[in-house]
DNA sequence: ATCTATTTATAACC
DNA sequence: TGGTTATAAATAGAT
């Protein structure tokens, strides 16, 4: 059941044995247990592996089972008491399961399923719950939006800094030919207007305009992949 | 693990649970014995169905394999109870413990709650799913709503034409005085018109105007504990 | 342990 | 029960 098909025989390699004891293993238990819950069956499986190590199943108490195994072609069935723990077990297991029903049903009627049943009311409740949400979603991506632009502000600034100081540099570096002086300040000037740009977008529509506040990182050369 | 994926949980249905029971168990039987030619292990598996009918398989002997389960279980303690049942207990209770806190994770954030770790992409699924949600509930409330209006139409056009019946009783009471028949056109008018405006507000504004429609039955003298 | 390409298992129908 | 088919799961092999 995967890449390739292997023959059912046993696997000479004591290493690829190990591997696959425990992948197959996992599976065996878990449907040995789905068995058992979905049809109501009593399961009891035991493994021993080639090294001699015990895992076993039970859907009850191993020890009933095998009894029940044991004196099943014998005669008596007698009445087995199920134990204190089983049914402690049984009723935590059941008010998780209710619970996780609980939950997946609101789950479903927030993303718009399974409300043919519902009252205005609930049904208003609801919408009332979805536009919360919705909110909330909308804010918290406008933060991150924002907050995003805030470091790539920094960054540019940061980075406008170290080219001033690197022109400078260069500057002093004695080249025959022209000045390099009007070259730098025209640099400057135009670092100053973008970041006022940014900073216009980011005070004014930044509630609405998030899409548009992607693409503060591309006017400064940023690639997407390097958020978050 | 097929048309449509299925809740682990006792099959209600007694046929469909046999029909799955059938087929499951022989899965899982092959499934042991592949696990015992395969990996060289010793596997015993004992299936009693929800009827009482026993199937087995053990790769080797059965009663060998119980009697060496039983001489492990001593070794490990003498209640041999509790190390079964407690550890699938367990990990059956730890599985559904963790799908309940997902399904709780899930709840939160669309009720815009624990928003903070997210990242803009899951924010705006997020942002996604609570959108189609509102839209799925706004849609079933108007649908609601109509019918609430339809019903309301229904009753009240009924209650006009016995109105009318009995108007038209009324007037042939021979009584001295004035004659009652410019009193009975009068009411008809007025039925017609009211219903008229029903029938406007229903085309018209059935969107947005929902809470507007709840005026319907007041008008009508319908109580609001009448709905549904 | 994690990741895919495949093989299996199987749920819903007949 | 025994097929058929679309899909969900399991898992072999590689990382």
């Amino acid at each position: 059941m995967a890449r390739e098909r292997r023959e059912i025989k046993r696997i000479e390699s004591a290493a690829a044995r190990q591997v696959t004891f425990s992948k197959r293993r996992r599976g065996l238990f878990k449907k040995a247990e789905e068995l058992s819950v979905l049809c109501d069956a009593d399961v009891a499986l035991i493994v021993f592996s080639s090294t001699g190590k015990l895992s076993q199943f039970a859907s009850s108490s191993m020890n009933e089972i095998i009894d029940k195994y044991s004196t099943h072609s014998k005669n008596l069935g007698k009445a087995d008491q199920p134990s204190l723990d089983l049914n402690l077990e049984h009723s935590k297991y059941a008010n998780l399961n209710d619970q996780l029903a609980e939950a997946s049903l609101r789950l479903r009627q927030m993303r718009g399923e399974g409300l043919e049943g519902l009252t205005v009311d609930e049904l208003q409740q609801l919408e009332k719950n979805l536009e919360t949400g919705l909110h909330r979603v909308l804010q918290t991506k406008d933060q991150q939006f924002l907050e995003q632009i805030n470091e790539l502000q920094r960054k540019s600034s940061q980075l406008a800094e170290e080219n001033m100081q690197l022109r400078n540099q260069v500057s002093q570096i004695p080249i025959a030919g022209k000045p390099v002086v009007a070259d730098t300040e025209n640099v400057i000037a135009e670092d100053g207007q973008s970041s006022e740009s940014v900073m216009t977008a980011l005070h004014s529509g930044s509630s609405q305009d998030n899409d548009d506040g992607s693409d503060v990182s591309l006017k400064l050369g940023l690639p997407c992949s390097a958020w978050k």
